[in-house]
DNA sequence: GGCTGCGGGCGCA
DNA sequence: TGCGCCCGCAGCC
């Protein structure tokens, strides 16, 4: 987030250091989640915002005792790679999450590369002046202040959605290799390299699970070489038509189909938020014009988008505006899968740390996606049995849209990867679909 | 079994 | 004093 994308009072905002004794209260703009944190960046993010809530990052970050209770601190603990540092025959590279547990960590280091059953070895954050990367989380007030120092010097692991997901998929009945081959074979080769593990998990799991994996083989995330792609890919998806969507056109990866042509291209303002969020939406602030950003990035393995440079939108019952768009976490459920229940008020096990309230997207934006949601699925995901043949993630606290078709557009559109990643994996399941 | 948060403790600069 | 790191514990999923 460059300080020249704010004006003088966000610069005011951005002054300050997770370690102030008081930090600023009178925030106009909170951040959409960031699932790839990097570099020396702050975000200030609403403290009913879940993600932040549980302090979520797609790196595979550690906590570490700085023995303060106010401030939550997590280092990051690297990437597992191959000692060989070997490339599936498609050129994809073996980067694992470090499991966080540190027992399990060893055990996984234990274990062979599921490609060429070399040695594994985890490869570690040195990101910031030789030490890991550090994230510091720090509740206080009405927000959730986030602030990372230094910048990771290694591929992207596999996400906490995808180590999570593997280890639910291996206790399922995985099916036949031929099965997920014809069924993945023409699109995961279509899949650029840029692309990294969301995009590709269910190719991932078709080879670790039913076609590559040495039968010891606990499951693995095959990745593209870097540079890599975030794991929001799969929104588009979620968004495209007839499935004949340019996965190689990054842009694309949040837009919906009926916006594709005015979001295509990054060198301009990707969304207009108006183009979105018509009635409630204000002020854009900024793009993705940087391509020098874009190749740096991507050549560590990041994705430009997950930058917090993004266009925002006000909320006109609050006055504060979120960076936009939204949909690079993928870290939560999907409420078209979860059963309805109310949403429950999560209680801060922190001492220090306010309990939140009840979820603001629920009550503030609340945007009639039916123009967006992808026509030509035929179907939408509620209807759709399949969809709810699996689920993997049983601590949703989301109710699902209502019989008004309305839906929470901030959720639903994080959730988007997360959808696709299931409809992804449903596909594998349930190839003939 | 693994993730997460907490906190005691140690070593180093 | 701050930082990095180890360890154990407890709660949760």
């Amino acid at each position: 987030m460059e300080p020249e994308e704010f004006g003088s009072e966000d610069k005011g905002i951005l002054s300050w250091d997770i370690n102030d004794i008081k930090l600023p209260q009178d925030v106009k703009k909170i951040d959409w989640f960031q699932e790839w944190p990097d570099s020396y960046e702050k975000f200030i993010y609403s403290a009913e915002d879940r993600n932040a809530q549980r302090h979520l990052s797609s790196w595979a970050m550690r906590n570490t005792n700085n023995h303060n209770s106010r401030i939550l601190k997590k280092s990051c603990l690297g990437v597992v790679v191959c000692s060989r540092n070997c490339s599936t025959s498609e050129g994809r590279k073996i980067y694992l999450r470090p499991a966080i547990c540190d027992k399990a960590r060893q055990k996984q280091q234990r274990k062979r590369c599921p490609n060429c059953d070399s040695p594994l070895k985890l490869l570690a954050c040195r990101g910031h002046g030789g030490f890991p990367v550090t994230n510091f989380w720090r509740h206080d007030g009405r927000f959730i202040f986030f602030q990372s120092k230094g910048e990771h010097d290694h591929p992207k692991p596999e996400t906490k959605l995808e180590a999570e997901a593997r280890r639910t998929m291996k206790k399922v009945h995985t099916p036949s290799s031929s099965i997920l081959k014809l069924n993945r074979g023409p699109e995961a080769k279509s899949v650029p390299a840029e692309t990294q593990s969301w995009g590709n998990l269910p190719l991932s799991w078709s080879f670790q699970e039913g076609i590559q994996l040495p039968p010891s083989d606990s499951g693995h995330l095959m990745a593209n070489a870097p540079p890599q792609k975030s794991p929001n890919d799969g929104l588009f998806k979620s968004y495209s038509l007839g499935g004949t969507t340019d996965l190689a056109d990054p842009t694309a990866s949040m837009c919906p189909a009926e916006l594709y042509e005015k979001c295509k291209v990054p060198s301009s303002r990707i969304y207009s938020s108006g183009d979105l969020l018509q009635p409630s939406v204000s002020g854009v602030r900024s793009d993705y014009s940087d391509l020098q950003t874009w190749n740096k990035n991507a050549a560590l393995g990041r994705n430009p988008f997950n930058d917090s440079s993004c266009p925002s939108y006000t909320f006109p019952q609050t006055s504060w505006s979120y960076d936009f768009p939204p949909p690079q976490s993928s870290l939560e459920p999907l409420p078209q899968q979860i059963p309805v229940e109310p949403p429950a008020a999560k209680t801060s096990s922190h001492p220090s740390w306010p309990n939140p309230g009840p979820d603001p997207y629920e009550e503030k934006v609340h945007v009639d996606l039916n123009s967006y949601y992808p026509s030509t699925t035929g179907h939408s995901p509620q209807e759709d049995p399949f969809l709810f043949t699996y689920t993997s993630y049983p601590h949703h606290q989301y109710s699902l849209p209502g019989k008004s078709s309305k839906w929470n557009f901030d959720e639903d559109m994080r959730y988007m990867g997360l959808e696709h990643y299931n409809n992804e994996m449903l596909l594998n399941l349930c190839p003939l679909r």
